[in-house]
DNA sequence: CAATTTGGTCCACATATCGGACCATCAATA
DNA sequence: TATTGATGGTCCGATATGTGGACCAAATTG
């Protein structure tokens, strides 16, 4: 139908197609993909995405529900991802005992999430002990970038130009989210660079708010979103700048961590 | 230089290329691969290595090294893999509380490994108190099937056919391992049928023995290895069935967790 | 049991991929 | 500093490879 990424230079067509149906497969998560969804999705043809499906299936890296003839990511997908052995891929462990604190200290829960093409993905959570928990997203959740906090201040860490490239490759996803506007969402994106933080009030869900900032590797870029989310009664404006000072603290240390074990390839 | 796997049926070539790279990058780990090495471990010319790797490098499923122009797995693997919720993908963390049981219990190292192609991937250890560590496996690691206790362990799961499709195909990569003669493979893996459970006595490492025994799904279908290691002293003849016990005891409650929140589809 | 939807396959065509040849760059060596 | 060799990277014509319209099969629906 439409071009899926770029159509330009170099690099091997069928492979990007893959990824992409490797992509849209992570997007469904466990419930699957059928095939004609994949053949909307992607604007392939059908024996161009059989084809693909049918090689992605040797290899282990996609699999197919017996039943309902459905696609899903394959488990060889996990384990070729455990062995990523640079940057965010030890992030979550590394996080692990922060993000629990912070839930501890503030009572609500703490996620972290990372970019990966035009979605987020939740890849850690911690629950505090506060107990109205809002809605809450699973590890391995996708959503579009700029949905949640954590969303937003992904973009707010963009240049202009490829903030824009964004906000036009998430239009038709965020169609599904009718609490997210794209008004109130570059609304909500000026403010977090203004701010350094951001602030989700209801943009995903009515009644709950979520806080987020980034998390910066060695050099200064971005690599994820460490973010807080409660039920809006909880994210009250005066408690905000106590939980953006704690949500502050521990990425510091988290940073501070990221660049003591110092990776040196080679 | 020879065939990767099927050049017959149906399927993507370049989809099958791309994954032998994938492969050959996860095997190489953290120091990555240069394009020559690539070039010749996959038996592709060049340019296609080359184009290959572009598509890869611009999707985030490998990256390279500014300085060393080594080029390895990117994060955006690890990603995909986080968002993969089927079988094996949570079994590492579900594992966890056992290993560590058993570690603590036994003293020793324990491992949890999976097949993965024609290697074996380390997907979790836990260390057990006792001082001495025998020659220890990280996370992540790939090694051949048949190199360690759980690699013998997971040939001795295969059909005759399917075993001898491995003997043939790791027949290369194992002259890596001087201890591993295909004869000595082939005898620990006979009696690993025989036993239920794999004894590798210093076939990876002189001086060090391990012993694994195979975590099946609720089908039955093998999964992955548990396995224990240790300095050969540790590991003596009378102690083997205390060890073989504690395995066993472990497997079972990994499995029965494994049945129970028994995961439907649909 | 016809109609509709979806999964899967065939095959002639054309296009995206292939790889030999070439250039650029760097390190070691003379 | 010139020379050699090894490696990363690119070009471009030939063709093997992937493409998609059309078709069949099976499942689902009315």
């Amino acid at each position: 139908m439409r071009a899926m990424n770029r159509p330009d230079t170099s690099g091997a067509q069928t492979v990007d197609r893959a990824v992409a149906v490797l992509r849209l497969l992570a997007s469904a998560g466990e419930s699957g993909l059928r095939l004609i969804d994949l053949q909307h999705a992607s604007g392939l043809s059908k024996p161009t995405v059989h084809r693909l499906l049918t090689s992605l299936l040797q290899h282990g890296l996609a699999e197919q529900d017996e039943d309902t003839r459905r696609y899903r990511l394959g488990m060889e997908m996990a384990v070729l991802g455990w062995s990523v052995s640079s940057g965010r891929a030890d992030l979550r462990q590394l996080c692990g005992p922060d993000m629990q604190a912070l839930a501890d200290e503030t009572g609500d829960t703490a996620f972290l999430a990372v970019r990966s093409g035009y979605d987020t993905v939740c890849i850690e959570r911690k629950m505090g002990p506060y107990p109205i928990k809002a809605f809450t997203v699973d590890v391995g959740t996708r959503r579009p970038l700029g949905v949640g906090a954590g969303g937003i201040i992904m973009i707010a860490a963009l240049s202009e130009d490829e903030a824009e490239l964004v906000f036009e490759s998430i239009r038709e996803p965020l169609q599904a989210y009718p609490n997210v506007s794209e008004p109130s969402l570059r609304a909500a994106v000026a403010r977090a660079r203004e701010d350094g933080y951001a602030l989700s009030d209801g943009l995903v869900m009515t009644g709950v708010r979520g806080l987020a900032v980034r998390v910066s590797d060695a050099h200064g870029a971005p690599m994820a979103a460490l973010s807080l989310s409660a039920v809006q009664d909880r994210i009250r404006p005066e408690r905000v700048p106590a939980l953006v000072k704690a949500l502050e603290e521990r990425r510091k240390r988290i940073e501070r961590s990221l660049a003591g074990p110092g990776r040196r390839l080679r």
